[in-house]
DNA sequence: TTCTCTAAGATTGTCGACAATTAATGACTA
DNA sequence: TAGTCATTAATTGTCGACAATCTTAGAGAA
């Protein structure tokens, strides 16, 4: 049986997959941002019931990438400079958290695994350089592994199935590329030291700086729109 | 019409309410903490169709109250130590983010409004000297009031709307009572004066042990009723 | 023209029934 | 007696239809 990727939980209903394709479709933009959602049009497109759709939006709406009105109707969320800043604020506390529990909790083999990781990075990384790979897959599963080595099943379930394709959706659809690769990976390597001797404190500092950097990132991009769409504007 | 006391968001359909009366039956135990939800049972007691039974079942699994095997059912969550821990790692983490930022971001008006409420419990303590209602009903309200002056819409909901109904849980069925009274009204009183001269990072250094104390109390109810069930059974 | 109100249309919320899956019961074998 | 398998019962997942609500279009009045 087919399984999510990101949750690791298998998808048996059919509304699983619905879930697991919406939410695709929403982070890459194939259901743009902002739109308006009808779920007889949706149902019909994904050859499903409306009861079956209306479940997934329902999980949707809990991983924040749809909003809900009584009798109106769902929307995709939308993506603004203001939301960006909320999100990444909690992020940065939230990963800064379960680095510094990582610190503490990741068994030795993991470590030495994620090392590994990155050094498979790097090498990726010389051949594409500047391509977008590292931000996407690398970068996600950088961050994956260290949550997962936080070892709090709750704090693993509010970023994983909670805040991340949220934040997938801002990266993929601001289009993150360029000379933060290199950066990002030194970066990464720091904190993986850290981590190796169990410097909590640490690690939680230089995660949440890590994350500081990436947010400027995104944040240059959405100054970059609104520049351009004033001066089409004129 | 009514609203949710604490989303504040109006309750306008069927579910809405059905959602907000088991989300009170839950956290007061009225429905057993890890017992079996049967949707049928349910949805007659409600006399609500299995669909608007379904769609509250949806969001108590949000905020973390039940959980869902697919073809297996929902269960009511289980109040254990370890989650405990786990749930207040994350707790103190978003807490003292809030309170950081509503050093910043808190207006002077209601910085006094809370300072008066402070007052207001200092009276209400002095009557009801030990009982819980200070625990209760006082403590979340100033906890809440400064998760709003966050200005953090994420965070507002993430914490409203997602971890508190678990933490009162928590607390509601631990029964939190006792001498903790009086030391958390102090530690109150010095996080309303740090973030009253903006002072962020005493202001979330605070916050964070305010809520370290916290869970040590509950802890000790969980010792407490361990070596009880412990000595039950020699 | 602009605003208000009304009526039609479309969308969401809710329902009861059927299909698919899981859990429980009991017969059968070793 | 203990264990395995098949059958039955119960529960969840899914569907299509109806009811309630909101949105839109258009007529009429100021």
């Amino acid at each position: 049986m087919t399984q999510d990727a990101f949750s690791k939980t298998p998808i048996t209903t059919a509304s699983d997959q619905v879930f697991v394709d919406m939410r695709r479709e929403i982070v890459e933009g194939t259901i743009e941002q902002g739109s308006k959602i009808s779920e007889p049009e949706l149902a019909k497109r994904y050859g499903v019931s409306r009861a079956t759709l209306r479940e997934a939006l329902n999980r949707l709406e809990s991983c924040y990438l749809v909003e809900r009105k009584a009798n109106v109707g769902c929307r995709v969320v939308a993506l603004t400079a203001e939301r960006l800043i909320e999100v990444y604020e909690v992020r940065s506390a939230l990963e800064g958290l379960a680095c510094r529990l990582a610190a503490d909790n990741m068994a030795a083999d993991e470590v030495q695994s994620l090392k590994q990781l990155l050094n498979q990075h790097l090498q990726t990384q010389r051949v594409k350089e500047g391509e977008s790979y590292y931000q996407e897959a690398g970068d996600l599963d950088f961050h994956y592994r260290i949550i997962k080595g936080s070892k709090n099943d709750h704090l693993i379930h509010l970023l994983s199935n909670g805040l991340y394709q949220l934040i997938r959706m801002y990266r993929v659809q601001m289009g993150m590329v360029g000379p933060r690769v290199s950066k990002a990976f030194d970066e990464h390597l720091a904190i993986i030291n850290a981590i190796e001797s169990h410097d909590g404190e640490l690690a939680e500092l230089l995660m949440k700086r890590h994350i500081s950097a990436s947010q400027a990132n995104v944040q240059n991009k959405f100054d970059l729109l609104a520049a351009q769409k004033s001066a089409v504007n004129k």
